[in-house]
DNA sequence: ATCCTCCCCTAC
DNA sequence: TAAGGTAGGGGAGGAT
């Protein structure tokens, strides 16, 4: 994807997308001038191109093969021994109908391995639950009738029953179209369904058709006679033959329709040409006979052309402008929906999480065998499906064989929608994935536009993958239209039998082609497939690899894009063999070490990576750059709202949370022309900035709150925004955390802290005096040009001093406390000084609240430690409720800051006792108490003066008024900075906003106490205001003063008279001392 | 030297 | 109208 401008600074290049489709098309020319990729047979043999033969082979091929599996079955049965899990599916005994992710075998041993049944044949009587994954409408008719009442669940529901080692419910489990309401989680992990009417009618479809591409088709079986030739079996040459020799003769009744989903044809009531009249006709001898049973299925929801709608998502706003934030309140998840670049971003946590087992690494067992030499013996195997979006979306239309077909949003001649996917036809034109249509009629004006059908590509991506798993055990997933295999050690002794078996057996199961490269490595094989494309396959021999990449354009290997390309091009590099002249050496130093390298190797055909599954992700993000336009702050936060949930859901699909929080913003950039294309961002600035707290988490508010945060420290006029990312990053299994496993306790959140506030792109204040050149000065000034504040305690000190503080009293399960046994509680109420009976005294007696929300990372990290140190609840007879409303929530909303758990306490419990109460408790010296103290006496009793205001009320608050108006030029900056960040009354950014100027100021210059304790005074009362609410902005303010402390006396003794407060009122609210 | 952070680049 | 996302690799340059 290139934005106007993706790039950053000064760049001068920015370039538009019709600029790159351009460039497109010179490459295009180029490449028309490489040799017709001619084949050389047809691959599968003319019996098996109709879809319905080829289903019910595999089927009864399943069938055999689940026979044989089912004997098995018994067999482990009888003799496997019971485990703790052995019972875990007792009594449950399931029926798998179709294609299931993962199949039925793995269902099947599942069952086993877990004390269910398994049935090879349903019987009501015998099955509890059929599993089945969604299914064409009409098959769910069928299946709902023959189900009578059974649940028809999905099979995740096994693999979650499996990981959590319990039964789940199946309830939320149920076959979308069954279920009448399906939870959700949001567009990102569910391919919600409102489409299935279409699906079911194209599959339908699917079958009548067949007879017409088996005619049209007389494909011959030859998949022997070119080994080691060339190309084996190509159905679209032969559709060539069949339909025109030239792109330029393509029927004018196709001209410039919208080949629409055909519930949508249906609308159209002039339908003016003959396929959509065809269409239409099959359609209406189809549909009665498929929709009698039930009509609930066929929703209405279709109607609305290019637009998905899904059942559940906000029903209200149907039509209207959902193409800006402006119109839009739910545009983040509206967006979403329909983004192909998200599909196909997303599809690998999809496939995560359907092929949990399959996807893992397994790389390593023979990492032994490669190191020095892989290439000597090594069969690798890349499958990509031909056009992938096109493929599957005109599989049932042979009419269309030999035609330019795209897959696009839009048919407007003349609008900015991007091509996905165009199919060889197609290309022959010059036209390309992430063209705009217009530039793509312009090519081709009788190009046929599809809409997308993502339900439909999530479905065929499954049987890719399964077809793969099935035939080798080695699959690394590239994309959903793509994996490699290492073919190595299969069965198959000849990997081009196994490739063309593949090859055919996707086709036959879903209707669309692929093309394979077989070779030596992964670098080949993928080469070897761009030539095998499309509907081929090629194999580069050992022998053959140096002709092959001699004459090779360098951007065919993979790595080399744009940009890379362009600085070889000036080196006069434009072939592989040209490439090859220079030395590594020279590479290295030009490109850097490991591109270097890579340029070096890959030039020469080599390459040592080795097939392997996915590693743990390392960072979760959502960004939207098309459509992002506010008018006002308001509009702003809500959109940022929305990114949190959704990145906040992301994270919890992961199972994994985060510490570094990144919110990247893309800024039009001055006198930047209106976007080329139609709500796009532009030529843009790229800024972001960043934050890493101490505790891992996906908490939806925290991220809401430290987003809040970010976005103040771009100053920016939020009419300039076109486009938001949010990423959170140092990820941490959220498993781990939940079973407490070391990693999150009270101590570490203590100790590792660590937080920083980060403008990336530009030093702090950039945006407000823009190409002041002081600013970055002020910067430089400043370590590593960011106020990135390291935390500095040495790690000893953890050990040696672990924390010995008992949680906050607000952090205590009220319930849990309630029911202590009396002796138990007395030793906890004199842990707390007595306040433990006042607490619960006032506590509601309502404290459900599993879920952390809105809990600062702090209470959460507090928390943790709790979960992982507590167990057991304790019986209940305890006499001390009184029911009195909890007075101590002012200004906060409701549930927040509800107390958790008891277990805190214990930790100041001699050992005897704490080893009674949980086994498992950190050993913590006793509490040092007279930071406390002092707290509680500077809060107390703070003296009159005019400290007394309230230096925060007002607006600006009163302490602006004051520094203006003071003799300390400190101050007085302070109160500039006040006006100059925006008026804000978050100290932090006030803060934040004086580094810009740091350098001005004359840091060693007099000041007095009085202005000391003014300052310490503003502190104090903002730590008051703040400490219930936001510890992370204090946090964040007291790094930055440490930070200032470190340059300026004044700050220091600021910071060191504060200090002292904060801590004891961190430790009053929290039971902790923030680590700075 | 080695690590870490802030980006850019690439691929689908 | 239109849905320009996502995540990893790695280079440059600073901190250690
Ligand atoms: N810029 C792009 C690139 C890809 N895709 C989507 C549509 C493609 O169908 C799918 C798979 O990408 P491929 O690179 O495999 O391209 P195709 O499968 O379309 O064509 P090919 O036959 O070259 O594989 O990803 C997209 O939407 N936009
Ligand atoms: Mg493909
Ligand atoms: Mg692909």
């Amino acid at each position: 994807m290139s934005l106007d401008s993706s790039r950053s600074g000064n760049s001068k290049r920015s370039f538009s997308n019709s600029i790159s489709s351009n460039d497109y098309i010179k490459k295009k020319k180029k490449k028309k001038t490489t040799p017709n990729q001619k084949t050389l047979g047809a691959a599968w043999g003319s019996k098996s191109n109709s879809r319905k033969p080829a289903f019910s082979d595999f089927a009864s091929y399943m069938t055999e093969k689940n026979r044989k599996l089912h004997n098995q079955f018994e067999a482990q049965a009888s003799t496997s021994s019971l485990t703790l899990s052995a019972s875990l599916f007792s009594g449950v005994s399931i029926f798998v109908d179709g294609f299931t992710i993962p199949s039925n075998q793995e269902l099947r041993s599942y069952m086993l391995k877990y004390g269910g049944r398994f049935e090879n044949y349903f019987s009501r009587h015998r099955v509890t639950h059929i599993i089945c994954s969604n299914l064409p409408d009409s098959k769910v008719k069928n299946l709902r009738a023959f189900s009578a009442g059974l649940p028809v669940v999905k099979p995740t529901w096994i693999l979650d029953s499996v990981a959590a080692n319990r039964l789940l419910s199946w309830v939320p489990y149920q076959l979308d179209q069954l279920a009448n309401n399906q939870p959700k989680l949001s567009a990102f992990f569910t391919l919600k369904s409102s489409k299935m009417s279409e699906d079911a009618y194209t599959n339908d479809l699917c079958q009548v058709v067949s007879d017409i591409e088996d005619s049209s088709m007389r494909v011959g079986r030859s998949d022997s006679e070119d080994r080691h030739s060339s190309k084996v079996g190509d159905m679209s040459e032969l559709s060539g033959q069949i339909s025109t020799e030239s792109d330029d003769t393509i029927p004018e009744n196709t001209n410039a329709i919208m080949m629409e989903e055909l519930t949508s044809v249906r609308e159209h009531a002039g339908g003016s040409n003959a396929a959509t009249k065809d269409e239409r006709n099959v359609k209406g001898e189809l549909e009665p006979a498929h929709q009698a049973p039930s009509t609930s299925f066929s929703t209405p929801c279709s109607d609305e052309l290019n637009v998905k709608e899904y059942p559940n998502s906000s029903g209200t706003k149907p039509s209207k402008q959902c193409h800006s934030t402006l119109a839009d309140p739910n545009f983040v998840e509206n967006y979403f929906k329909s983004s192909r670049l998200h599909f196909i971003g997303t599809w690998r946590n999809r496939y995560r999480k359907r092929f949990p087992t399959l996807s893992t690494g397994f790389n390593n067992e023979s990492a032994n065998n490669s190191a020095s030499d892989i290439s000597h013996n090594s069969v690798i195997i890349h499958v990509d499906m031909d056009c992938f979006f096109v493929s599957v979306v005109i599989r049932n239309h042979p009419e269309l064989l030999g035609q330019p077909v795209a897959v696009c949003h839009s048919n407007n001649s003349n609008g900015t929608a991007e091509i996905s996917s165009a199919n060889y036809p197609a290309r022959s034109h010059g036209i390309r994935a992430g063209m705009f249509v217009r530039d793509a009629k312009a090519l081709c004006p009788h190009l046929v536009i599809f809409p997308y059908n993502f339900e439909a590509y999530e479905e065929v991506a499954d049987q890719f993958y399964s077809i793969l798993h099935q035939r080798c055990k080695k699959v690394q997933a590239v994309s959903c239209d793509e994996a490699f295999l290492d073919a190595t050690d299969s069965e198959v002794e000849d990997p081009e039998l196994l490739a063309s078996s593949i090859r055919e057996e996707i086709y036959k199961t879903t209707g669309c082609t692929a093309s394979a490269g077989i070779a030596g490595n992964m670098l080949m094989a993928r080469i070897a497939t761009r030539t095998a494309k499309p509907n081929g396959q090629y194999h580069i021999t050992t022998e053959k690899v140096e002709d092959h990449l001699c004459q090779l354009p360098i951007n065919a290997l993979p790595g080399i894009g744009y940009v890379l390309q362009e600085k070889l091009k000036k080196q006069n590099v434009h072939t592989c063999g040209q490439l090859r002249m220079i030395s590594k050496a020279s590479l290295q130093k030009d490109y850097g070490m490991k591109t270097g390298e890579m340029l070096w190797i890959y030039s020469r055909g080599i390459d040592n990576r080795l097939v392997g599954g996915f590693q743990e992700s390392k960072s979760v993000g959502a960004d939207v750059n098309w459509g992002v336009r506010f008018k006002d702050i308001k509009d702003c936060e809500h959109f940022l709202i929305n990114l949190c949930k959704e990145v906040s859901l992301r994270l919890q699909g992961c199972g994994v949370q985060g510490r570094t929080f990144t919110l990247k913003i893309k800024k039009r950039r001055k006198n930047a022309d209106e976007p080329a294309k139609f709500m796009g961002c532009g030529d843009c600035e790229n800024l972001s900035h960043s934050v890493t707290i101490p505790v891992a988490t996906d908490n939806v508010e925290i991220l809401q709150r430290i987003v809040k945060q970010l976005l103040g420290c771009f100053y920016i006029d939020v009419k300039e925004i076109r486009g938001i990312g949010l990423h959170v990053s140092r990820l941490e299994s959220a498993e781990a955390s939940k079973q407490g496993t070391v990693k999150y306790t009270l101590k570490s959140w203590l100790t590792s802290g660590y937080a920083s506030i980060e403008n990336q792109k530009y030093p702090m204040g950039h945006d407000k005096q823009n190409r002041d050149s002081t600013c970055s000065r002020a910067c430089r000034d400043l370590p590593g040009s960011s106020v990135e504040m390291d935390n500095k305690i040495p790690n000893n000190q953890a050990s040696t001093n672990p924390i010995s503080t008992p949680p906050p009293l607000c952090n205590l399960d009220v319930e849990v406390i309630r029911n202590l046994p009396p002796e138990v509680f007395s030793e906890l109420n004199e842990i707390y000084g007595g306040k433990l009976i006042d607490y619960i005294a006032n506590s509601k007696s309502t404290s459900e609240n599993s879920s952390p929300s809105g809990n600062s990372f702090l209470e959460q990290a507090i928390k943790k430690e709790e979960e992982l140190s507590y167990s057991k609840p304790v019986p209940q007879n305890n006499p001390l409720s009184k029911n009195k409303a909890k007075q101590n929530e002012a200004g906060t909303g409701e549930g927040e800051a509800v107390p958790y758990s008891v277990c805190g306490p214990y930790f100041k419990l001699p050992a005897h006792r704490r080893a009674e109460i949980c086994s498992n408790v950190v050993v913590a010296p006793p509490l040092e108490n007279h930071s406390l103290s002092v707290g509680i006496e500077i809060s107390e009793n703070f003296p009159g003066s005019s400290y007394h205001d309230n230096l925060w009320a007002g607006n600006p608050p009163n302490w602006v008024g004051k520094f203006k108006v003071s003799s300390c030029l400190m101050l007085k900056k302070l109160a500039e900075m006040y006006y100059k960040s925006g008026l804000t009354s978050t100290l932090s950014l006030v803060l934040h906003q004086i580094i810009s100027e740091f350098y001005e100021l004359n840091l060693a210059q007099q000041f007095s106490d009085e202005t000391v304790n003014i300052m310490c005074e503003l502190l104090r009362q903002y730590i008051k205001v703040k400490i219930e609410r936001d510890i992370e902005e204090i946090y964040i303010c007291f790094r930055l003063l440490k930070r200032f402390a470190a340059k300026s006396q004044f700050f220091l003794q600021v910071y060191n008279s504060v200090c002292p407060y904060l801590q004891a009122t961190v430790d009053d609210n929290y039971g902790g001392t923030l680590l700075l």
